[in-house]
DNA sequence: GCAAAAGTGTTGAACATACACCCATGT
DNA sequence: ACATGGGTGTATGTTCAACACTTTTGC
């Protein structure tokens, strides 16, 4: 490969990454308004271009680092966009991932050098138009999402380390966009031996009081859906 | 992002790709022998570098045509390997795909301008070394390519337009490497309904003669295995 | 006492697994 | 007649899907 054939000259990296948590049984997505040209005050998933002396999930790291304030600990490559003009500034091809945080473990930082606002969307409710083509990058992780929390234990790390049945229940009908019978919900959860009951119950007004499960340290070894 | 900034230059993208097929009830790769530096000389994975005003699939695309011959229509995306060394010349991201053609429906031409020798592998007997990190890259591949077959109509580009269910079994206890009992695979497969008897015989010395099966249009819905 | 949400068990259908025998061919 | 590989059916256990009633609580 000759190295000053202008063929691959100026060519970049992304690292994006959607990055995903549950609230109140609903599934948000972290975004950031850009403080910087090009696509400035829009908001955007969390990335930026990958610098030529590190490792590319070392600079997905450093960039949600630097726009968030976060330590991204869990994630998944879900796609590659290729496309020639994704960038209007020169040719980059973005790497995306799925990253999945309890966001009551972490402290988002609203603003830094590159950004004046951060904010969990939830992705029923997203905003009219991301930068670059964030949107088309964002529904495709949804959609992978979707298909992770059947095959892996990612909700390990999306959810609080105790939970209520009703609400782990939520968290799939909500990503999984249907409705589970109940009875047979708790059955294949425990049977799974993915979680188990803490013995605890949880009291909130105006309810019932319900029982607290947590995850076991058992890897997945089949399907849940 | 400054365009100029050092941090961000001499950065290329690599396509490459694992082309898999089927012979005699083997599974093979498809390895090209290089004929520059770097790696001069050593067997690789079929790929190269993307240029900045081409679509990364047609990068593929354009790569496997002018290195093997072979128009690549049927691939997915496998992984991403972002390692800051990878490459020796300049800092290489490699996007790799999974490639599936029938080797009797393609042409290889094994002399190009950029290799001198082209030729299919059993992946159980693969060369000792491969040029860059593509024997990382084929492995992963190969790991994955057992989840496709049964996740996916993959198999249907693998393999010839019929085939027998004896021939078809052993294909996926090559890649699943494991033993499948005769009589229940031929029930999996005639009631998924992904596969049909075309009424057709085929005929071998030493051997009775073996019904012909061919793949049907109806699209995969659930797992195979 | 009624509405809202939590908790529990049973039953039938579908599917997967295990397994044994016959047929055609070539030696 | 026997060895090789192709072809078929049945019986059993497991898993999945459908479904109804009781409890606690606040109003």
């Amino acid at each position: 490969m000759e190295v000053n054939n202008p063929l691959y000259r100026r060519q970049g990296i992304h690292a994006i990454a959607s990055i995903f948590t549950v609230d109140k049984g609903e599934v948000k997505v972290l975004l950031i308004k850009r403080n910087n040209e090009p696509y400035k005050d829009m908001w955007a998933l969390v990335g930026g271009a990958i610098h030529n002396d590190e490792d590319l999930e070392v600079g997905l790291k450093r960039e949600v680092k630097e726009k968030t304030g976060i330590n991204l600990e869990h994630y998944f490559l879900a796609n590659v966009f290729g496309k020639v003009n994704r960038s209007p500034v020169m040719r980059m091809v973005a790497i995306s991932y799925i990253g999945v945080i309890d966001r009551d473990k972490v402290s988002l930082v609203k603003e830094t050098l590159k950004t004046n606002d951060a904010d969990w969307f939830s992705i029923d409710k997203l905003p009219r138009k991301l930068a670059y083509d964030h949107e088309e990058i964002l529904k495709d992780s949804i959609i992978k999402l979707a298909k992770l929390i059947g095959e892996t234990n990612i909700l390990k790390t999306l959810l609080p380390d105790c939970f209520t049945m009703p609400e782990l229940q939520k968290v799939y009908e909500v990503i999984l966009k249907k409705e589970i019978d109940r009875r047979n919900f708790r059955k294949r959860m425990l049977t799974l031996g993915l979680i188990e009951d803490t013995g605890k119950m949880r009291k909130e007004d105006n309810k019932k009081a319900t029982k607290l499960y947590c995850f076991t340290d058992k890897v997945m070894d089949k399907n849940v859906f």
